[in-house]
DNA sequence: CTTGACTCTGGACCTTGATCAAAGGTCTAG
DNA sequence: CTAGACCTTTGATCAAGGTCCAGAGTCAAG
């Protein structure tokens, strides 16, 4: 509540939160940050809040969500009462998005194993169970 | 082996193929398309091995691979001998990636459950675990 | 004061996989 | 012959999430 936090540089914060300068100013003008204080000179001027919500986004996006849904939880976030339950169902969402992508991820690792166990990795193009599998006709139309 | 395959029209080959159009000339461009024929109009003139490797071409998306490795893997399904090897090291490359991702997705979906869990859904923002895994601190460096 | 590192803005450019538009030429059914 | 469907090209645009650059100004150490 004392130290009235440093003016960190840009080029501090990007350091201290493992994103590149760039990508600070990029979310600047994407509303995921907002706009700092400046220095007489023109510099940006951050303090520590900066650093923690630049985190916060690189967190997020580990998680899978999109710079879009995290604008929006970051918004949430500040939302004393009510905020925390629309939280939840975002997160519910995003998990469920993921859970799907699982499933289908499963689905193709299936096909491929099934193709690499029938194949046997020599002879002719014509033989093999991958590319045939690929090129297969489809019922016609 | 007969039958010298009437000339399709590139709208035919896209309703066969089960591709937009634009596609097809995207592939000509990105060279996993060869240049068909043309007739002396200009059109595009195309057979059925266009209809069946736009179908590959499909396929072998729908099993996560990139453009980028479907053109490696159309090089190489036409390489007698060798090649059949060098496709199911593909296969078996896309195989790895796709287990990778898998595995990724899973860590996500458990960090997100755990969060779920642990939130009541309701009260200070303060103290939403999802809010506050997001947002804590790291160790500094 | 000088040097070198840092920062500013604005806008161009990147990747992937298409998708669309404009302006014109061609083909086919009736 | 004509309408309408289909085809041609070039080049722009999209989503997402940045990345990079030039040219100019600023800051801190020595």
């Amino acid at each position: 509540m004392n130290t009235p936090t440093p003016s960190l540089t840009i080029g501090t914060v990007a350091k201290r939160a493992g994103v590149p300068i760039d990508t600070i100013r990029y979310y600047e003008r994407e509303g995921l940050l907002p706009e700092p204080l400046r220095r007489a000179s023109g510099y940006r001027s951050y303090n520590e809040t900066a650093v923690s919500r630049l985190r916060f986004i690189r967190r997020a996006k580990e998680l899978g969500f999109t710079l879009e849904e995290i604008r929006d939880l970051l918004a949430l976030s500040s939302d004393r009462r009510g905020g925390v339950k629309a939280v939840r169902k975002r997160a519910e969402q995003r998990l469920a998005s993921i859970e799907t992508r699982i499933a289908e991820l499963m689905r193709i690792r299936k096909g491929l194993q099934q193709l690499i166990q029938a194949c046997p990795g020599h002879g002719d193009p014509e033989h093999c169970p991958i590319l045939r599998a690929l090129a297969d006709e489809e019922p016609q139309a």
